[in-house]
DNA sequence: AGCATAGGCAAGCGTTGACTTGCAATCCAG
DNA sequence: CTGGATTGCAAGTCAACGCTTGCCTATGCT
C-alpha cells in the first residue's frame, strides 16, 4: 500500500477551475500549489512536470462529468434535452472547459492526451446522434455537425457571457431550445408533432 | 509629413496571425518582429506596450472584415446568408480571430478596447435581427441568442476542426445551415414558405 | 547640403515561469 | 519502535519574455 497524504481530487479540482479561469498559460503551478495547499514542489514529484498535471486533472475530471452518463432511449426530444442538460450542467461545474480546451488545444498539442477521456464522452453522443440519423428522425449530416448545431449556440452564448462585456445575456432554455433546434427559428407555425 | 518608413499593415497583419495562431502569451514580440521584418525595439517605440500594439493592430484588421458590411435589405434569407457568407468569409481571413478574441477577452481584460470594432461590427448584424424580429419573420429572442444560434454551429465546428483532432470535419453549406436554422433539423418535412 | 527623425543593432535589465535540490519533519507499515 | 517513503520549506537554476537604452546608419524634407 502507497501511503496518500495529499488530497490529490483537491489538487485535480483546482487545476481545472483555474485552468478554465486562466488558461494553460495563466494558470501558474505556485497558484496551484497554494491553492491546493501543498508546496509546489510536492506537485512536480508526483507529476513529473505542468502537461502531466494538467493531463492527470483534466481527465479525472471528465471521468465523472453529467454528458458521459446520456443514452439512448428511443424519445428524440427527450435525448436531446438530455444532452443539453448534461451539457448546461457540466458548463455549471467547470465553467467554459469545453471552448477552452478546444482553444488550448489548438495551440498545444502536448494537451492532447488531456482531451481522450472528455473525447470519449462525446463520442458517446455522437453515437445517439448516429442513431436518430439511421432512423431518419434527423437530418442525415456529419453527426458532430449535428452535435455542433445542438450545443454551438450554447457554447458561443457563454462565451459571450464569459467575455465579461457587460451584456446581461440570458441563460439558454433547455427546452426552447431543443425545439429551435428541431423546429426552426421561424415563429408561428405549426409544430410537426 | 512625418516620414513612414515602416510597413504598419504588414505589422497589424502578423500581428493578428500570430495572435491568432498561439494567443496572446503565445505571440511574443520576438516572434512578431521577424516575421514582420522589423526590430523588435521599434515595436515598442511606435507602440509603447505589447497591449497598444495589439489594440491597434486588431481593431485595424477588423475594420475591413467582410462581417462589417452586411446590410439589410428586406429579404430575411438572403441576409441569413449574407451573415454566415460574411463569416465564413472573415474566418478564411483571419482563422479562429473571433472565438480567440472571446476567449482572451474573458481572461484578460485590458484587451477589451481591442475589441471595440469587432462589437461596433456585431451592432450591425444584431440591428438586422432586431428588425426582423419585429416584423415577425423571427422568433422573439435576445437578438444576441439568435445570433449566437446562427454562427455557434459554425464557430464550434472551425473550433473542433482547428483543434486537430483529425476530423475530417466538412466545411458547413452555408444555404443548408441557414435553412436549418430557420426550419430545423427535421428530416422530410415540408418547408415553409 | 543639412538636419531632424526613424529605424537597425546589440546588449542588457527586471521579472516571472517551470522545474530542482538538500534537509528536516512527519507519516505509515511491519 | 524503526525504516522507508512523502511532504514542507527555502533556496536556487535556467530560460524566456516584456521592455529599455545608447549608438550608429539611413531616410526624407527643406
Amino acid at each position: 500500500m502507497i501511503p496518500k497524504l495529499t488530497d490529490e481530487p483537491r489538487i485535480f479540482e483546482v487545476v481545472v477551475r483555474l485552468f478554465v479561469l486562466h488558461g494553460y498559460e495563466g494558470a501558474t503551478t505556485k497558484e496551484i500549489a497554494r491553492a491546493a495547499g501543498v508546496n509546489e514542489a510536492t506537485l512536480f514529484r508526483k507529476y513529473g512536470s505542468k502537461a502531466e498535471l494538467f493531463e492527470r486533472a483534466i481527465n479525472y475530471q471528465w471521468s465523472d462529468v453529467p454528458i458521459g452518463k446520456v443514452s439512448y432511449s428511443g424519445d428524440l426530444e427527450a435525448d436531446l434535452r438530455s444532452i443539453v442538460d448534461a451539457y448546461l450542467e457540466t458548463s455549471l461545474l467547470h465553467g467554459a472547459i469545453v471552448p477552452m480546451l478546444l482553444t488550448e488545444l489548438s495551440q498545444r498539442r502536448d494537451l492532447e492526451t488531456a482531451f481522450s477521456v472528455a473525447w470519449a464522452n462525446i463520442g458517446v453522443v455522437v453515437e445517439i446522434m448516429v442513431r436518430y440519423q439511421s432512423q431518419g428522425l434527423l437530418q442525415a449530416e456529419d453527426p458532430l455537425l449535428t452535435l455542433s448545431a445542438l450545443l454551438g449556440p450554447i457554447m458561443v452564448t457563454h462565451m459571450f457571457r464569459r467575455a465579461g462585456l457587460g451584456l446581461p445575456l440570458p441563460e439558454v432554455d433547455a427546452e426552447d431550445h431543443v425545439r429551435s433546434f428541431l423546429d426552426g427559428r421561424r415563429p408561428d407555425r405549426p409544430r410537426v408533432i
